[in-house]
DNA sequence: GGTAGCGCGTTGAACGTTCAAAATCTGATT
DNA sequence: AATCAGATTTTGAACGTTCAACGCGCTACC
């Protein structure tokens, strides 16, 4: 009665093995029909739940999922990887599994702890954040045959689909595309693009849906002149945007949704007309956006994480242990298309001004 | 050589017990000097790590903390909460402790969650976040007898300094008695409080520091007047600025930078004077707050993190299982004023516009 | 009627660690 | 030289689970 009950107790008090337990709960079809239907509902009635530090050293499998958390650097964008942090333990946790949390200060630091993390407390897998160019830890888990998911493509130079080892990944192009051509509809021509300088990944795929969408209507696309690369960072942004619309633009797309923030200050900084639709779009549709009632693209990273899950615990049961292809999957981006509040970025009206002290 | 060194092997290795190695890490004390110094460095050559399932079996202890990762409602302000995390986990890993995630929808599930976290997977101690009136989380894991520390006072009648399990807090009233005095040195006289409905004793806290304030600078807080609770949103905060602004207030304490946000758009609206300082200051120093310039309240959330594990350590090290008593931690918060980029959230000059599609 | 096979259940062993008790060694004291 | 205390090391057992092997009873087949 007293503590919780164990395999041995509950298998004392029903008159069976520990093992038929196991069993009733593991492998029911090994156990006789007329005992499952004794056992269960005594199990269940019971409260037992097996330990899982017993059944970790038996089988080194823990049930664990792990991840570096990383510092939202600029905070506004740091909140898609918040989003993905919620639901991946929301996936994770659906299938059983938990998710444990570290932090390194860099890549190479969060090989360390995942190398610690592997001969400590047998982590099944781990899920990879914030890829980019030549990332050092794929190739280490791959040599240590880790089993991992990355969310973010490997950006490299060769085909992302041959990869060795398994990613899901937005594809953000799609999205800047859907961006662009609804601003063209909107009867916009001079579309700028406002992002970061040339070598991200991330940032260079932005900018390629930009362009396609141009190319495919035929619109002049300037390339060079109505394009900028600038820091993240909502000051940054703001003087990129002034920049674009001092060489024509005449609407924006944007690579984040910090720097969209300063494009439409310095938008209603050249457009006194406060019911004038606000022809800048932005990227991630952080709450920031929604508050200010920007439109943005909107990465469904509920589904990431669904699918990182699912990859990642296909790796565990894999058939022959890996042998099977890696899988990459690239989900669509949507567009979230929104009306600001005149009243929030927005323009006074030239009415009385408010007492002063 | 094969596969991970464990206390047997390492010990046929060098020559002796499994428990004069395990002695030599967990208790140096009782191992000779001499055989100390040879059997250290090859331990730590060997790259030995303990695993912790079978430890774990053995100690009862798993060194692993949970928490409830809440979805963050508004995103502007859960971005505290991410602050949060962030920080337990970096003090959590610094005592060497893990940190472990869970979801729940709500508060029963998520004592629903703690249960079924604590008869599976031993998890140490667990860190409560959001406290409110009435807690029943609070009740339940204390007549479980589940070591915990919130992040919060109980919001009840009673002197929370009496409560029955350890805390943690910001003493939020301070940082807007600290605010509030800051305006009325900058000659404000007329300074209003825009925070939520009466009831959540966060939101009463704050407004509490303000009330403080103006009563110890003998100016006449018309309290009523002056003071509005409305939902925490960026509109509702612009909506309830205008109202507050009207009935006389020169400068605004809110409860939280989406409230703030929300005020200066208000304010702006009503002074056409790019220049003029922007007398509202918001909640949290989130990053949004950072972007615009706005000055703020600032909870010192790495040091909440810091005590918050030291005060769960302590509850699992205490010397008598628990019989001192609990331990109750309130933190200052500060005041960060800043300057807002006049171009962010600002006024359009009276220049030429931008061109149109 | 022997035996092969199957269904079902049990037992021994192992995963890696630490606690508790027993064994051995060292040096000093009688 | 025997004894004892204390320091140091080793051994047995246990934590709770699952794998692998084994045992038993029954049926089917030749």
């Amino acid at each position: 009665m007293a503590g919780k009950p164990t395999l041995v107790s509950l298998a004392r008090e029903l008159g069976v093995s520990r093992q038929t337990i196991s069993n009733a709960l593991n492998a029911p079809h090994r156990v006789n029909v007329r005992t499952l239907e004794r056992v269960l509902p005594a199990i269940e009635e019971s409260g037992y739940r097996p330990h899982v530090a017993g059944r970790q050293l038996r089988t080194r499998r823990s049930r664990n999922l792990a991840m570096r958390l990383f510092a939202s650097a600029d905070g506004i964008n740091g909140a898609i990887l918040d989003r993905f942090l919620h639901a991946l333990t929301e996936a994770a946790q659906r299938d059983g599994y938990r998710l444990t949390l570290f932090t390194a200060p860099d890549d190479e630091g969060e090989v360390a702890a995942i190398d610690e993390l592997l001969s400590t407390a047998d982590i099944d897998g781990f899920v990879l954040t914030s890829t980019h160019h030549d990332d050092a830890r794929t190739a280490w888990l791959l040599e240590h045959d880790v089993p991992f998911v990355a969310f973010g493509r490997p950006w490299s130079s060769e085909d992302p689909f041959e990869a060795p080892h398994p990613w899901v990944d937005v594809d953000g192009g799609s999205g800047t595309s859907d961006a662009t051509v609804h601003l063209l509809e909107r009867g916009h021509r001079r579309i700028g693009f406002l992002g970061w300088p040339a070598g991200s990944g991330v940032g260079d795929d932005r900018r390629g849906g930009w362009q396609r969408a141009l190319d495919a209507a035929g619109v002049d696309p300037a390339t060079d002149e109505l394009s900028l690369g600038v820091e993240d960072s909502v000051a940054e942004g703001a003087r990129g945007a002034r920049d674009l619309f001092a060489r024509g633009a005449t609407a924006l797309v944007c690579a984040s949704d910090s720097l969209a923030i300063g494009a439409v200050a310095a938008w209603r900084q050249g457009t006194p007309d406060a019911s004038a639709e606000v022809p800048v779009i932005g990227f991630d549709d952080t709450p920031v956006a929604a508050a200010l009632g920007l439109s943005s693209v909107r990465q469904p990273i509920e589904q990431v994480a669904e699918q990182t899950v699912t990859l990642l615990l296909k790796r565990f049961t894999g058939g022959a242990g890996g042998t099977a292809a890696p899988e990459h999957v690239l989900l669509p981006a949507s567009l979230v298309l929104r009306t600001p509040d005149p009243h929030l970025l927005g323009l006074p009206p030239p009415g009385p001004g408010h007492p002063r002290p």
